[in-house]
DNA sequence: GTACGAGACGTTATATTGTATCCAACGGCT
DNA sequence: AGCCGTTGGATACAATATAACGTCTCGTAC
């Protein structure tokens, strides 16, 4: 099932890397692809169990290169608490993001609260310390599922 | 080396057990005396290997249980990024901190920001989020290292 | 004091996640 | 064509975490 929203991150995703000079592979596409056509995270090997489909085998170290590469490129995130990954919404500006993650439907909202970045970041400086990477995952329960009582 | 600090931690941590009416066992006691002789954050197996220093070999699972009991009591808490784990600085009350992570020395700051609490909070209330758990951690460079140049 | 039950622990095996290494294939460049 | 840097394939392995099951211990009730 390929979304019209799906293509156009992916098209949206060539141009990025062709403007920075850098190389959206047949691999590394396939694997954005397949990310962004999830509706949940997936851990690296789950993504390796969806590229083995239809195709030849494939070794870990493959998927988590591509992975490399996309995070790197800001293309999808990295959900530390679930040691999973998703495609990002919004990959144009460099940017940190924060996350809902519901444990009782498995659903993950991506913000980027602008609030939360100013107090992190006025409570690093007051300590001197300088962030390269944010990791902000809130874990609990949607409000769908909240409604339904779980 | 047993400091004083670390002493009043666990006599703490003995009081707030007994207080609650769970059983604070002599290898979680163990468990929770190695996070906090230790200046950095320890890997589950780093732990093991020390308990077994002494006496008899232990598994994984005797490590990790006891690392459960202690998080769910709120006396250390657990770095997803670096997936090892610290010793809490204020156990008596329940709380979500935040966590500058240095890169270069390794050292981990524990910090109890209301700006950064309260900011996540109304994030999640404006998407109808009910948080159980919150994973903050930033990734950088600390003030020392920072001056030192690395 | 003894029997019971829940929780804690020991032990083995295994699942899951992530890397190191080395070599082959490809692509752009001269 | 020949060179060189990047990408990818393949094997092996390291690091992190859990399942399953039996045993022991401790507090409690009788």
């Amino acid at each position: 099932m390929t979304s019209i929203a799906e293509k156009t991150v992916l098209d949206r995703a060539d141009s990025l890397c062709r403007a920075r000079g850098v190389r959206l592979t047949a691999q590394r596409r396939r694997v954005l692809a397949i990310l962004c056509a999830s509706a949940r995270p997936l851990g690296a090997y789950e993504i390796l169990d969806a590229m083995r489909e239809g195709s030849r085998a494939l070794a870990p170290p493959t998927v988590y290169r591509a992975l490399d590469f996309l995070l790197e490129q800001g293309l999808v995130h990295k959900l530390e608490s679930l040691h999973a990954f998703v495609g990002c919404n919004h990959p144009e500006h460099p940017h940190s993001s924060q996350f809902l993650i519901c444990n009782s439907c498995g659903e993950v909202t991506e913000l980027e609260d602008e609030a939360i970045a100013r107090s992190l970041g006025s409570a690093a400086s007051m300590s001197g310390f300088q962030p390269q990477r944010r990791v902000v995952e809130v874990i609990g329960t949607c409000a769908g599922c909240a409604q339904k009582g779980r």
